[in-house]
DNA sequence: CAGTGGTCTAGACCACTCA
DNA sequence: GAGTGGTCTAGACCACTGC
Protein backbone atom coordinates (compact mmCIF):
# COMPACT_ATOMS: atom_id res chain seq x y z
CA UNK A 1 0.00 0.00 0.00
CA UNK A 2 1.17 3.68 -0.38
CA UNK A 3 0.19 4.78 3.16
CA UNK A 4 3.99 5.86 4.12
CA UNK A 5 3.42 5.53 7.92
CA UNK A 6 3.34 9.15 8.95
CA UNK A 7 2.76 9.29 12.37
CA UNK A 8 3.15 5.51 13.65
CA UNK A 9 4.14 6.36 16.91
CA UNK A 10 2.07 9.87 18.30
CA UNK A 11 3.89 11.12 21.02
CA UNK A 12 1.44 12.23 23.78
CA UNK A 13 -0.28 15.55 23.82
CA UNK A 14 0.81 16.39 27.37
CA UNK A 15 4.86 15.27 25.88
CA UNK A 16 4.07 17.86 22.51
CA UNK A 17 2.55 20.43 25.13
CA UNK A 18 5.78 20.38 26.91
CA UNK A 19 7.98 21.46 23.83
CA UNK A 20 5.11 24.09 22.61
CA UNK A 21 5.28 25.92 26.30
CA UNK A 22 8.89 25.43 26.20
CA UNK A 23 8.74 27.31 23.14
CA UNK A 24 7.13 29.88 24.22
CA UNK A 25 8.92 30.42 27.53
CA UNK A 26 12.17 30.97 25.40
CA UNK A 27 11.12 33.25 22.80
CA UNK A 28 7.95 35.28 24.39
CA UNK A 29 8.11 35.41 28.30
CA UNK A 30 10.41 36.95 30.54
CA UNK A 31 11.31 35.12 33.78
CA UNK A 32 9.09 36.62 36.77
CA UNK A 33 6.34 36.65 34.33
CA UNK A 34 3.19 35.51 35.07
CA UNK A 35 1.34 32.92 32.76
CA UNK A 36 -2.20 32.65 31.97
CA UNK A 37 -4.38 30.50 34.56
CA UNK A 38 -4.48 26.78 34.11
CA UNK A 39 -7.93 26.46 32.94
CA UNK A 40 -7.47 29.29 29.96
CA UNK A 41 -4.44 27.30 28.87
CA UNK A 42 -6.07 24.17 28.61
CA UNK A 43 -8.86 25.88 26.73
CA UNK A 44 -6.40 27.89 24.21
CA UNK A 45 -4.20 24.19 23.74
CA UNK A 46 -7.93 22.55 23.33
CA UNK A 47 -6.77 20.17 25.91
CA UNK A 48 -8.12 19.02 29.36
CA UNK A 49 -7.00 20.97 32.06
CA UNK A 50 -5.16 17.76 34.14
CA UNK A 51 -3.20 16.74 30.24
CA UNK A 52 -1.89 20.42 30.69
CA UNK A 53 -1.16 19.93 33.84
CA UNK A 54 0.96 16.76 33.27
CA UNK A 55 2.60 19.29 30.96
CA UNK A 56 3.25 22.69 33.46
CA UNK A 57 4.42 19.56 36.28
CA UNK A 58 7.30 18.29 34.21
CA UNK A 59 8.38 21.98 33.54
CA UNK A 60 8.24 22.88 37.41
CA UNK A 61 10.23 19.49 37.72
CA UNK A 62 12.86 20.81 35.13
CA UNK A 63 13.15 24.32 36.67
CA UNK A 64 11.26 25.54 34.37
CA UNK A 65 8.54 27.47 35.81
CA UNK A 66 7.07 28.30 39.24
CA UNK A 67 3.47 27.81 40.76
CA UNK A 68 1.86 28.58 43.67
CA UNK A 69 -1.39 27.94 44.77
CA UNK A 70 -3.89 31.01 45.23
CA UNK A 71 -1.02 33.27 43.30
CA UNK A 72 -0.63 31.81 39.78
CA UNK A 73 2.33 30.17 37.64
CA UNK A 74 5.43 32.09 36.98
CA UNK A 75 8.39 31.90 34.63
CA UNK A 76 11.30 30.30 37.33
CA UNK A 77 14.62 31.91 36.56
CA UNK A 78 17.92 29.54 36.09
CA UNK A 79 18.81 26.81 38.51
CA UNK A 80 21.18 28.28 41.33
CA UNK A 81 24.42 26.38 41.75
CA UNK A 82 24.62 25.54 44.98
CA UNK A 83 28.48 24.52 46.32
CA UNK A 84 27.64 20.83 48.53
CA UNK A 85 31.82 20.03 49.02
CA UNK A 86 33.83 18.73 49.04
CA UNK A 87 33.95 20.01 52.91
CA UNK A 88 37.49 20.68 52.53
CA UNK A 89 38.24 18.90 55.91
CA UNK A 90 35.99 20.68 58.19
CA UNK A 91 33.52 19.83 59.99
CA UNK A 92 29.85 21.26 59.42
CA UNK A 93 29.12 24.51 61.52
CA UNK A 94 32.29 25.48 61.05
CA UNK A 95 32.97 29.70 60.47
CA UNK A 96 31.15 30.65 57.69
CA UNK A 97 29.66 28.22 56.12
CA UNK A 98 26.35 28.69 54.50
CA UNK A 99 23.43 27.24 57.09
CA UNK A 100 22.05 28.39 60.07
CA UNK A 101 20.78 26.18 62.61
CA UNK A 102 17.27 26.39 63.98
CA UNK A 103 17.29 23.42 66.78
CA UNK A 104 18.71 20.26 68.12
CA UNK A 105 16.86 17.56 69.93
CA UNK A 106 18.20 13.80 71.08
CA UNK A 107 15.96 11.09 69.47
CA UNK A 108 16.45 8.37 67.70
CA UNK A 109 17.60 8.36 64.09
CA UNK A 110 16.00 7.19 61.24
CA UNK A 111 17.18 3.00 60.12
CA UNK A 112 18.96 4.17 57.62
CA UNK A 113 20.85 6.55 59.47
CA UNK A 114 21.17 4.47 62.64
CA UNK A 115 22.32 1.64 59.81
CA UNK A 116 25.23 3.92 58.55
CA UNK A 117 26.02 5.38 62.02
CA UNK A 118 26.24 1.81 63.28
CA UNK A 119 24.15 2.62 65.90
CA UNK A 120 21.57 0.90 67.26
CA UNK A 121 18.12 1.71 65.84
CA UNK A 122 16.58 2.83 69.19
CA UNK A 123 19.81 4.46 70.42
CA UNK A 124 19.27 8.20 70.99
CA UNK A 125 21.37 10.14 68.90
CA UNK A 126 22.33 14.21 68.62
CA UNK A 127 19.94 15.87 65.60
CA UNK A 128 20.73 18.92 64.89
CA UNK A 129 18.42 20.65 62.12
CA UNK A 130 19.64 23.08 59.93
CA UNK A 131 18.87 25.44 56.86
CA UNK A 132 20.34 26.80 54.02
CA UNK A 133 19.50 30.07 52.09
CA UNK A 134 20.80 31.42 48.94
CA UNK A 135 19.41 34.80 47.63
CA UNK A 136 16.73 35.52 49.71
CA UNK A 137 14.79 31.66 49.66
CA UNK A 138 15.69 28.64 51.63
CA UNK A 139 17.13 26.12 49.54
CA UNK A 140 17.46 22.98 51.42
CA UNK A 141 17.48 22.15 54.89
CA UNK A 142 19.26 19.09 56.61
CA UNK A 143 19.76 16.86 60.05
CA UNK A 144 23.24 16.39 61.06
CA UNK A 145 22.99 12.82 63.18
CA UNK A 146 25.72 12.53 65.80
CA UNK A 147 26.24 9.65 68.21
CA UNK A 148 26.83 10.68 72.24
CA UNK A 149 30.39 8.67 71.24
CA UNK A 150 31.22 11.00 68.96
CA UNK A 151 30.97 13.58 71.49
CA UNK A 152 32.07 12.52 74.24
CA UNK A 153 32.85 15.49 75.91
CA UNK A 154 29.49 16.88 75.98
CA UNK A 155 27.65 18.23 79.57
CA UNK A 156 24.58 16.26 80.22
CA UNK A 157 22.47 19.05 81.29
CA UNK A 158 22.29 21.24 78.23
CA UNK A 159 19.33 24.57 77.61
CA UNK A 160 17.66 23.70 74.42
CA UNK A 161 19.49 26.81 72.90
CA UNK A 162 22.69 25.67 73.89
CA UNK A 163 22.35 22.21 72.83
CA UNK A 164 23.26 22.80 69.09
CA UNK A 165 26.01 24.97 69.55
CA UNK A 166 27.86 22.67 72.07
CA UNK A 167 26.82 19.45 69.83
CA UNK A 168 29.10 21.30 66.77
CA UNK A 169 32.02 22.73 69.33
CA UNK A 170 32.58 19.43 70.65
CA UNK A 171 32.29 18.06 67.16
CA UNK A 172 35.00 20.63 65.94
CA UNK A 173 37.55 19.05 68.82
CA UNK A 174 37.13 16.00 67.05
CA UNK A 175 39.71 14.94 64.30
CA UNK A 176 38.05 15.03 60.64
CA UNK A 177 39.55 11.86 58.63
CA UNK A 178 37.63 12.52 55.37
CA UNK A 179 33.55 12.60 54.17
CA UNK A 180 31.59 11.10 51.57
CA UNK A 181 28.49 11.97 49.63
CA UNK A 182 25.64 10.43 48.06
CA UNK A 183 22.57 11.87 45.67
CA UNK A 184 19.32 10.59 44.86
CA UNK A 185 16.09 11.89 44.18
CA UNK A 186 13.39 11.96 47.23
CA UNK A 187 10.34 13.66 47.87
CA UNK A 188 10.18 16.27 50.73
CA UNK A 189 8.34 15.15 53.92
CA UNK A 190 6.04 17.33 55.68
CA UNK A 191 8.73 18.65 58.11
CA UNK A 192 11.08 19.85 55.28
CA UNK A 193 8.22 20.73 52.53
CA UNK A 194 7.34 23.71 54.90
CA UNK A 195 10.55 24.89 55.52
CA UNK A 196 11.35 24.67 51.70
CA UNK A 197 7.83 26.72 50.93
CA UNK A 198 7.19 23.59 48.87
CA UNK A 199 4.13 21.44 49.03
CA UNK A 200 4.48 17.74 50.56
CA UNK A 201 5.58 15.32 48.10
CA UNK A 202 7.64 17.64 46.06
CA UNK A 203 10.89 16.47 44.33
CA UNK A 204 14.18 17.18 46.53
CA UNK A 205 17.42 16.19 45.91
CA UNK A 206 18.92 14.21 48.96
CA UNK A 207 22.54 14.47 49.64
CA UNK A 208 23.72 11.93 51.95
CA UNK A 209 27.14 13.28 53.56
CA UNK A 210 29.38 10.83 56.05
CA UNK A 211 32.23 12.28 58.30
CA UNK A 212 34.78 10.05 59.42
CA UNK A 213 36.59 9.95 62.10
CA UNK A 214 39.17 7.30 63.58
CA UNK A 215 38.52 4.51 61.50
CA UNK A 216 34.67 5.29 62.05
CA UNK A 217 31.59 7.05 61.08
CA UNK A 218 31.36 9.57 63.38
CA UNK A 219 28.36 11.87 62.35
CA UNK A 220 26.13 11.66 59.02
CA UNK A 221 24.10 14.39 57.69
CA UNK A 222 20.98 14.32 55.35
CA UNK A 223 20.06 17.17 53.39
CA UNK A 224 17.21 17.86 51.16
CA UNK A 225 17.71 20.25 48.49
CA UNK A 226 14.76 21.82 46.62
CA UNK A 227 15.25 19.97 42.92
CA UNK A 228 13.31 22.71 41.00
CA UNK A 229 16.09 25.29 41.89
CA UNK A 230 18.99 24.39 42.67
CA UNK A 231 22.12 22.72 40.65
CA UNK A 232 24.34 20.98 43.38
CA UNK A 233 28.15 21.43 42.43
CA UNK A 234 31.16 19.35 43.42
CA UNK A 235 33.80 21.41 43.48
CA UNK A 236 36.59 18.93 43.08
CA UNK A 237 40.22 19.33 42.30
CA UNK A 238 41.58 22.83 42.21
CA UNK A 239 40.24 23.70 39.07
CA UNK A 240 39.43 27.06 38.34
CA UNK A 241 35.65 28.00 39.99
CA UNK A 242 33.24 29.15 37.01
CA UNK A 243 29.84 29.93 38.40
CA UNK A 244 28.27 28.91 34.92
CA UNK A 245 25.49 31.68 34.75
CA UNK A 246 24.76 30.70 31.19
CA UNK A 247 22.01 32.77 29.26
CA UNK A 248 20.91 29.58 27.32
CA UNK A 249 19.10 26.68 29.01
CA UNK A 250 19.42 22.99 28.08
CA UNK A 251 17.55 22.56 25.05
CA UNK A 252 19.27 19.69 23.44
CA UNK A 253 17.32 18.48 20.66
CA UNK A 254 15.10 15.47 20.93
CA UNK B 1 -16.43 26.36 70.89
CA UNK B 2 -15.99 22.90 72.60
CA UNK B 3 -14.20 21.60 68.60
CA UNK B 4 -11.13 21.03 69.64
CA UNK B 5 -9.62 21.38 65.83
CA UNK B 6 -9.27 17.40 65.47
CA UNK B 7 -8.02 17.40 61.82
CA UNK B 8 -7.79 20.90 60.45
CA UNK B 9 -5.23 19.69 58.52
CA UNK B 10 -6.90 16.92 55.96
CA UNK B 11 -3.86 15.48 53.74
CA UNK B 12 -4.47 14.78 50.35
CA UNK B 13 -5.75 10.91 50.41
CA UNK B 14 -3.08 10.35 47.91
CA UNK B 15 -0.57 11.27 50.56
CA UNK B 16 -2.13 9.23 53.14
CA UNK B 17 -2.40 6.46 50.49
CA UNK B 18 1.04 6.36 50.10
CA UNK B 19 2.26 5.50 53.67
CA UNK B 20 -0.22 3.28 53.62
CA UNK B 21 1.89 1.53 50.92
CA UNK B 22 5.03 1.99 52.00
CA UNK B 23 3.86 0.52 55.24
CA UNK B 24 2.71 -2.43 53.26
CA UNK B 25 5.43 -2.82 51.48
CA UNK B 26 7.90 -3.12 54.67
CA UNK B 27 6.26 -5.81 55.93
CA UNK B 28 4.05 -7.86 53.30
CA UNK B 29 6.14 -7.82 50.18
CA UNK B 30 9.49 -8.91 49.05
CA UNK B 31 11.74 -7.23 46.73
CA UNK B 32 10.40 -8.62 43.17
CA UNK B 33 6.96 -9.02 44.07
CA UNK B 34 4.13 -8.21 41.85
CA UNK B 35 1.34 -5.78 43.22
CA UNK B 36 -2.36 -6.26 42.29
CA UNK B 37 -3.19 -4.01 39.38
CA UNK B 38 -4.15 -0.73 39.70
CA UNK B 39 -8.18 -0.68 39.29
CA UNK B 40 -7.62 -3.77 41.65
CA UNK B 41 -5.77 -1.39 44.02
CA UNK B 42 -8.08 1.27 43.29
CA UNK B 43 -10.95 -0.44 44.14
CA UNK B 44 -9.86 -2.11 47.62
CA UNK B 45 -8.66 1.10 48.86
CA UNK B 46 -11.52 2.73 47.87
CA UNK B 47 -10.09 5.80 45.35
CA UNK B 48 -10.47 6.62 41.69
CA UNK B 49 -7.27 5.26 39.71
CA UNK B 50 -5.81 8.25 39.32
CA UNK B 51 -5.71 8.96 42.80
CA UNK B 52 -4.06 5.65 43.44
CA UNK B 53 -1.89 6.68 40.68
CA UNK B 54 -0.16 9.56 42.09
CA UNK B 55 0.58 7.66 44.77
CA UNK B 56 2.08 4.98 42.65
CA UNK B 57 3.79 7.59 40.74
CA UNK B 58 5.96 9.25 43.79
CA UNK B 59 6.43 5.79 45.09
CA UNK B 60 8.27 5.01 41.75
CA UNK B 61 9.74 8.29 42.02
CA UNK B 62 11.58 7.32 45.23
CA UNK B 63 12.46 4.17 43.94
CA UNK B 64 10.47 1.86 45.59
CA UNK B 65 8.14 0.61 42.76
CA UNK B 66 9.20 0.17 39.32
CA UNK B 67 6.04 -0.14 36.70
CA UNK B 68 6.09 -2.03 33.24
CA UNK B 69 3.58 -0.97 30.75
CA UNK B 70 1.88 -4.04 30.14
CA UNK B 71 3.70 -6.20 33.05
CA UNK B 72 2.47 -4.68 35.82
CA UNK B 73 3.84 -3.07 39.36
CA UNK B 74 6.63 -4.66 41.02
CA UNK B 75 8.32 -3.91 44.33
CA UNK B 76 12.16 -2.47 43.71
CA UNK B 77 15.22 -3.57 44.71
CA UNK B 78 16.95 -0.83 47.11
CA UNK B 79 19.09 2.01 44.77
CA UNK B 80 22.25 1.08 43.51
CA UNK B 81 25.06 2.71 44.39
CA UNK B 82 27.23 4.73 41.17
CA UNK B 83 30.22 6.23 41.33
CA UNK B 84 30.14 9.42 39.65
CA UNK B 85 33.85 10.69 40.74
CA UNK B 86 35.98 12.19 40.91
CA UNK B 87 37.63 10.60 37.68
CA UNK B 88 40.69 10.56 39.92
CA UNK B 89 42.56 12.59 36.96
CA UNK B 90 42.04 10.54 34.38
CA UNK B 91 40.25 11.68 31.00
CA UNK B 92 37.16 9.56 29.75
CA UNK B 93 37.11 6.32 28.04
CA UNK B 94 40.52 5.14 30.28
CA UNK B 95 40.92 1.51 30.08
CA UNK B 96 38.68 0.32 32.90
CA UNK B 97 36.02 2.66 33.15
CA UNK B 98 32.52 1.56 33.52
CA UNK B 99 31.42 3.26 30.16
CA UNK B 100 30.48 1.34 26.69
CA UNK B 101 31.33 4.13 23.46
CA UNK B 102 27.92 3.65 21.60
CA UNK B 103 28.50 6.03 18.84
CA UNK B 104 30.24 9.42 17.67
CA UNK B 105 28.69 12.43 15.66
CA UNK B 106 30.01 15.65 14.94
CA UNK B 107 27.43 18.06 15.37
CA UNK B 108 26.28 21.32 16.43
CA UNK B 109 26.19 21.37 20.38
CA UNK B 110 23.59 22.22 22.33
CA UNK B 111 23.72 26.32 23.31
CA UNK B 112 23.96 25.50 27.08
CA UNK B 113 26.93 22.97 26.31
CA UNK B 114 28.17 25.25 23.51
CA UNK B 115 28.26 27.99 26.09
CA UNK B 116 30.06 26.28 29.04
CA UNK B 117 32.72 24.85 26.46
CA UNK B 118 32.79 28.33 25.22
CA UNK B 119 32.59 27.79 21.72
CA UNK B 120 29.96 29.52 18.95
CA UNK B 121 26.44 27.79 19.12
CA UNK B 122 26.74 27.09 15.48
CA UNK B 123 30.67 25.21 15.71
CA UNK B 124 30.65 21.39 14.91
CA UNK B 125 32.03 19.46 17.85
CA UNK B 126 32.60 15.74 18.42
CA UNK B 127 29.83 14.05 20.37
CA UNK B 128 30.29 10.76 21.56
CA UNK B 129 27.48 8.79 23.02
CA UNK B 130 28.52 6.41 25.58
CA UNK B 131 26.05 3.88 28.01
CA UNK B 132 26.77 2.79 30.97
CA UNK B 133 25.56 -0.55 32.60
CA UNK B 134 25.72 -1.86 35.84
CA UNK B 135 24.21 -5.43 37.10
CA UNK B 136 22.78 -6.31 34.11
CA UNK B 137 21.19 -2.87 33.17
CA UNK B 138 21.60 0.58 31.22
CA UNK B 139 21.72 3.24 34.30
CA UNK B 140 22.83 6.32 32.52
CA UNK B 141 23.98 7.50 28.84
CA UNK B 142 26.00 10.20 28.52
CA UNK B 143 26.63 12.58 25.88
CA UNK B 144 30.34 13.66 25.52
CA UNK B 145 31.05 16.75 23.56
CA UNK B 146 34.95 17.62 22.62
CA UNK B 147 35.06 20.43 20.52
CA UNK B 148 37.89 20.24 17.52
CA UNK B 149 40.68 22.52 19.43
CA UNK B 150 40.68 20.51 21.97
CA UNK B 151 42.15 17.34 19.45
CA UNK B 152 44.02 19.05 17.02
CA UNK B 153 45.89 15.68 15.94
CA UNK B 154 42.49 13.96 14.77
CA UNK B 155 43.04 12.95 11.39
CA UNK B 156 39.84 14.37 8.94
CA UNK B 157 39.26 11.10 7.34
CA UNK B 158 37.68 8.90 10.04
CA UNK B 159 35.14 5.47 9.25
CA UNK B 160 32.01 6.10 11.95
CA UNK B 161 33.63 2.94 13.40
CA UNK B 162 36.87 4.71 14.04
CA UNK B 163 35.54 7.75 14.92
CA UNK B 164 34.88 7.68 19.16
CA UNK B 165 37.83 6.23 19.50
CA UNK B 166 39.91 7.95 17.61
CA UNK B 167 38.76 10.92 19.60
CA UNK B 168 39.12 9.23 22.73
CA UNK B 169 42.62 8.64 21.95
CA UNK B 170 43.35 12.15 21.14
CA UNK B 171 42.05 13.38 23.89
CA UNK B 172 43.84 11.02 26.09
CA UNK B 173 46.95 12.69 24.80
CA UNK B 174 46.19 15.96 26.45
CA UNK B 175 47.14 16.83 30.13
CA UNK B 176 44.05 16.94 32.25
CA UNK B 177 43.99 19.47 35.12
CA UNK B 178 41.17 18.63 36.93
CA UNK B 179 37.55 18.15 36.41
CA UNK B 180 34.15 19.41 37.71
CA UNK B 181 30.81 18.36 38.22
CA UNK B 182 27.40 19.50 38.79
CA UNK B 183 23.86 17.63 39.57
CA UNK B 184 20.28 18.28 38.89
CA UNK B 185 17.30 17.11 37.94
CA UNK B 186 15.56 16.58 34.33
CA UNK B 187 13.35 14.31 32.42
CA UNK B 188 14.57 11.76 30.25
CA UNK B 189 14.45 13.01 26.30
CA UNK B 190 13.10 10.48 24.17
CA UNK B 191 16.26 9.15 22.91
CA UNK B 192 17.52 8.92 26.56
CA UNK B 193 14.46 7.08 27.47
CA UNK B 194 14.77 4.68 24.97
CA UNK B 195 18.33 3.40 26.15
CA UNK B 196 17.74 3.59 29.79
CA UNK B 197 14.49 1.92 29.08
CA UNK B 198 12.07 4.33 30.47
CA UNK B 199 9.33 6.35 29.24
CA UNK B 200 10.47 9.64 27.54
CA UNK B 201 10.03 12.26 30.44
CA UNK B 202 11.34 10.00 33.29
CA UNK B 203 12.95 11.85 36.41
CA UNK B 204 16.83 11.37 35.61
CA UNK B 205 19.83 12.71 37.25
CA UNK B 206 21.76 15.11 35.05
CA UNK B 207 25.71 14.89 35.93
CA UNK B 208 27.62 17.89 33.96
CA UNK B 209 31.76 17.28 33.90
CA UNK B 210 33.51 19.91 33.28
CA UNK B 211 36.94 18.66 31.97
CA UNK B 212 40.21 21.43 32.34
CA UNK B 213 43.07 21.91 30.43
CA UNK B 214 45.52 24.58 29.84
CA UNK B 215 43.19 26.85 31.86
CA UNK B 216 40.25 26.24 29.43
CA UNK B 217 37.41 23.66 29.14
CA UNK B 218 38.56 20.75 27.38
CA UNK B 219 35.55 18.97 26.77
CA UNK B 220 32.17 18.59 28.69
CA UNK B 221 29.98 15.16 29.28
CA UNK B 222 26.30 15.47 29.97
CA UNK B 223 25.52 12.08 31.76
CA UNK B 224 21.78 11.20 32.30
CA UNK B 225 20.96 8.68 34.96
CA UNK B 226 18.13 6.79 36.22
CA UNK B 227 16.46 8.31 39.02
CA UNK B 228 14.93 5.84 40.15
CA UNK B 229 17.30 3.19 40.51
CA UNK B 230 20.45 5.05 41.37
CA UNK B 231 22.48 6.67 44.06
CA UNK B 232 25.37 8.32 42.82
CA UNK B 233 27.92 8.71 45.33
CA UNK B 234 30.94 10.81 44.97
CA UNK B 235 34.12 9.32 46.37
CA UNK B 236 35.67 12.41 47.99
CA UNK B 237 39.18 12.20 50.25
CA UNK B 238 41.00 8.91 50.91
CA UNK B 239 38.28 7.52 53.06
CA UNK B 240 37.09 4.44 53.04
CA UNK B 241 34.89 3.10 50.95
CA UNK B 242 31.48 1.64 52.43
CA UNK B 243 28.85 0.47 49.84
CA UNK B 244 26.36 1.13 52.03
CA UNK B 245 24.06 -1.85 51.55
CA UNK B 246 21.20 -1.04 53.86
CA UNK B 247 18.55 -3.40 54.83
CA UNK B 248 16.92 -0.35 56.10
CA UNK B 249 15.04 2.51 54.05
CA UNK B 250 14.72 5.96 54.27
CA UNK B 251 11.78 5.72 56.61
CA UNK B 252 12.02 8.57 58.58
CA UNK B 253 9.26 9.83 60.86
CA UNK B 254 6.96 12.79 59.33
C1' DC C 1 -14.63 37.93 47.92
C1' DA C 2 -12.89 36.35 43.28
C1' DG C 3 -9.26 33.86 41.28
C1' DT C 4 -5.57 30.64 41.55
C1' DG C 5 -3.52 26.05 41.74
C1' DG C 6 -4.33 21.29 44.27
C1' DT C 7 -7.17 17.23 44.74
C1' DC C 8 -10.50 13.89 43.24
C1' DT C 9 -13.86 11.31 40.47
C1' DA C 10 -15.71 7.91 36.98
C1' DG C 11 -15.45 6.94 33.20
C1' DA C 12 -12.97 6.01 28.15
C1' DC C 13 -9.56 4.53 24.93
C1' DC C 14 -4.71 3.38 23.65
C1' DA C 15 -0.01 0.92 23.68
C1' DC C 16 2.23 -2.69 25.23
C1' DT C 17 3.45 -7.60 26.93
C1' DC C 18 2.80 -12.23 27.08
C1' DA C 19 0.60 -16.63 26.98
C1' DG D 1 -6.81 -11.80 23.08
C1' DA D 2 -6.68 -10.91 27.89
C1' DG D 3 -4.55 -8.02 31.08
C1' DT D 4 -1.43 -4.42 32.25
C1' DG D 5 -0.03 0.41 32.81
C1' DG D 6 -0.28 5.13 30.07
C1' DT D 7 -3.10 8.84 28.35
C1' DC D 8 -7.11 11.74 28.27
C1' DT D 9 -11.61 13.83 29.34
C1' DA D 10 -15.12 16.89 31.67
C1' DG D 11 -16.53 17.79 35.22
C1' DA D 12 -16.49 18.86 40.80
C1' DC D 13 -14.88 20.65 45.10
C1' DC D 14 -11.14 22.28 48.27
C1' DA D 15 -7.19 25.30 50.09
C1' DC D 16 -4.90 29.18 49.57
C1' DT D 17 -3.73 34.12 48.17
C1' DG D 18 -4.58 38.74 47.83
C1' DC D 19 -7.69 42.55 46.95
Amino acid sequence: MGTTQLENVPEPKYWHLKTVLVDALDSEFEVGEILPNERDLAARFGVARATLRQALEQLELEGRLQRRRGVGTTVAPPRMGVSVGPSSGSWPGATGDAWRTVGCVEAAAPAAVADVLGTDADEAVHTVRRVRSMGGQSVATELLYVPRASVPGLPGDLTPADHAPAVLRELHAVELDGDDRAVELGSARAEDAKQLDRLPGAAVLVVTTRYFSGGRVAAVAVATYRADTCRLTFGDSGAMEITHHGQERHAAAS
